[in-house]
DNA sequence: GTAATAATGCAACTTGATTGCGGTATTGGC
DNA sequence: GCCAATACCGCAATCAAGTTGCATTATTAC
């Protein structure tokens, strides 16, 4: 019963199971889009990354059309942020209504609710509730993108007078 | 005391008001755009409106610097659709955490308070509340960007079946 | 009116992303 | 294990939204 998907490896599974194969690239993209999970990744960052971290020198237009795939197969989350670039991000386990926080200046995007201690359960139920609403209406297909924008805190302490 | 702003035109004294030259062009966009102030459009949209509507065919590259400065000066509001371009629209009365509906069919863009019925207040409060939070933990400059996409009620009725 | 300068328009350029296509590697059937 | 079918790779060329440089024109302040 494990001859199919069970190949020892957790991520060959993954692109098995969702149609698409196992490659050096595939796994290793997604392996370590999984292994920062929480945070999303524009095109560039994600190459340099892979040729930094894993000395995975993929050509720039194959790294898109992976990336592409394994957005169509669900497993990865697309946003575009305020410059106009996209950022992927490994499928949270429940995509919801979770907003997410981007730094102007240390560019990094992090779930809002790591940032607050207090939870934002709220928020994301009465989102929850307005997209009920909108399907009440006959609306379809209803995604969702909430983003807050600005300094982090880290950025914000240490030079106030250097941020110009 | 009507001698410098109340040039009998309300929109030469906005943009007087903002340190900005009364152009044609100028004067034109700013009209055009608060007329159609529920709705944001992309520079290729305004340009085409522009255009057709008021026979005004101003340059790529000046309808460009133009809302630019507009939007410095405030008087715009800019967001970026899921196809990574640039939305502008008049600047609401009251900016807050006013969510957005995109329709992925007709490409219009509505505040989502317009399709719904039920209003969106207690989402709106638990936005602001959720700022003012990161505002006590030491964020600054904090901006929300918030929308909804899907197909509209329009667009997914007619033909159910056409929407491959 | 006239000088200072903001706004315009054209051409060239930048950047994130897409398309075409020949070559390579993975897969499923035998 | 071998082989055909085809998914995937990589290179070059292309696209579209936006930007920059610079000479020209129009607005503004004096």
């Amino acid at each position: 019963m494990d001859s199919l998907l069970s190949t020892t490896d957790p991520i060959d599974a993954l692109l098995s199971a969702h149609g698409l194969r196992r490659t050096s690239a595939a796994r290793q993209v997604l392996g370590w889009l999984l292994a920062h999970a929480d945070t999303s990744y524009t095109h560039a960052q994600l190459q340099a990354a892979l040729q930094a971290e894993q000395a995975l020198a993929l050509d720039r237009v194959t790294l898109y059309r992976l990336i592409d795939r394994l957005t169509q197969a669900g497993l990865l989350l697309c946003r575009v942020d305020v410059h106009r670039v996209r950022r992927y991000q490994a499928m949270p386990a429940s995509v919801k209504a979770a907003p997410r926080f981007e730094c102007h200046s240390c560019h990094r995007d992090q779930p809002l609710a790591g940032a607050l201690r207090t939870d934002t359960a709220d928020l994301e139920k009465a989102a929850l509730h307005a997209l009920q609403a909108l399907r009440a209406l006959g609306y379809q297909g209803l995604s969702l993108d909430f983003s807050v924008r600005g300094l982090c805190a880290d950025c914000a302490k240490p030079a106030p007078a250097a941020l110009a």
